[in-house]
DNA sequence: TGTAGGTATGAATCCGACT
DNA sequence: AAGTCGGATTCATACCTAC
């Protein structure tokens, strides 16, 4: 296992999360950001195959019906249950696990969790703040959701703070994102708060890297992995700087 | 069916709700905040009384229980595809559904709305603010999520305005509840936005009656239906004081 | 009317003791 | 043993009281 990029904090793989979850050091949380398309993502009935490209729920156009035809939503449940079945064999007792989401496979990826072993502890919100796309007389969907959960009991920590439940931060404009689905910088040092400072988290579907410098930034450890080479470029670009003190 | 209270914008039955939705006049929406059966993770935590599960052991005012608020999880899908499948018979085209739910219950209440033949839309987010109980070093439990679906397409209103997706208001005091589970008025003010004025809004587990009160005030008609006479009854005080303008 | 300080409490959760 | 029960604990926030 060759890292595509290596610093004191932060290690890079250039290869596919199933394959590399096995093989990876014991860990203190595993934060990711999974594709979660609903359709044109798999080829044949190989599950293993899957991740190819990027969908952001932002990008679709207006909403499809539900149709009763879950063949998707069964294939995802089948997916992410395989590679947090795997992270759980590399966990330490007391790791957290946070999958963003969206509302439609909120349902499938708390079923996910607890069927790769992890206790499902919650939910917590990602308040994108009203500005999306109009919507005639319905509820807009401006959240993203995290479910979350540990490997084995909690490990309680005293904070002296309340983490929040819901966090409201806009998402990045166009221009300001690598990648289609990038998150705030923000969002992810909130999550950072539910992680034992100086842990290692590992985030097997690391895109452009936001969740391993918030990780550095905050004086966590990360190991991301990604398949697409051109985002491994640009989040070895963005880790380096946040060595150099030039992120943000 | 004889009303428990009636005046001309809503109606109050006192009574059990499977046995009554089927008999209710054809309706434009439901909006309910059925007993979650939830708090706590083990069997016996669930098993308690409402009180002793939702308020705080060091809480001086003497609270109300509530009943069914005890099912597991695959009766409280049952139950709940139950009433919802008989609500769909009475439902006009292009209903909608808006079920209040927890974190913890929130995969099986998309189930269940689902299961029942509506076509599930979206998720919203009632966010009580950051006034909620903590726990050390997790994501503060501090969101309360509406599962909305329509039967059949949606219908199509222009309002000129979105209606947001994650609605923040505090949960109110201890001292101004009738009701543990009690919602801020300004809370079902929102979920009233996404019904067609003028429809006719049932609740068939009602409580103090606040959908009533927001549903009448904001000049749609309102259906309860309450299993406690206690609740029947200041339902039916708060809602006539509505009328007499002394509301609020 | 304003400001500062004290107090009650939340649709929990955890854990140990007891039946 | 598995199931029940009860007490301790967390802190941001709204509200009340006192100056």
């Amino acid at each position: 296992m060759k890292p595509y990029y290596q610093d004191d904090a932060v290690t890079i793989y250039h290869g596919e999360a199933l394959g590399l979850v096995p093989l990876l050091p014991l860990f203190d949380a595993i934060v990711t950001d999974p594709p979660y398309s609903t359709g044109g993502m798999y080829r044949g009935d190989r599950m293993q195959s899957t991740v190819a490209k990027y969908v952001s729920s932002d990008t679709a156009a207006p909403r499809q019906e539900f149709t009763g035809d879950n063949r998707d939503q069964r294939s995802y449940l089948a997916w992410v249950t395989l590679w947090m079945t795997a992270a759980l064999q590399r966990a330490k007792a007391g790791s957290v696990a946070c999958l963003f989401t969206d509302w439609r496979q909120l349902p499938t990826t708390t079923d996910a969790l607890q069927a790769g072993g992890w206790i499902w502890r919650g939910v917590a919100v990602w308040d994108k703040t009203l500005k999306a796309r109009p919507a005639a007389g319905q509820f807009t969907s401006q959240a993203e959701y995290i479910a979350w959960g540990t490997c084995g009991p909690t490990e309680v920590r005293q904070l002296g703070y309340q983490i929040p439940g819901v966090f409201r931060a806009p998402a990045p404009d166009n221009a300001d994102r690598d990648h289609i689905t990038q998150k705030p910088l923000e969002v992810m040092r909130w999550v950072m708060d539910a992680i034992a400072p100086g842990g290692l988290v590992v985030d097997p579907f690391m895109g452009s890297g936001t969740t391993l410098v918030a990780a550095k930034e905050s004086g966590r450890r990360a190991i991301g992995i990604e398949i697409e080479e051109r985002y491994c470029e640009i989040a070895a670009t963005r880790c380096s700087q946040e060595v150099l003190g030039l992120a943000l």
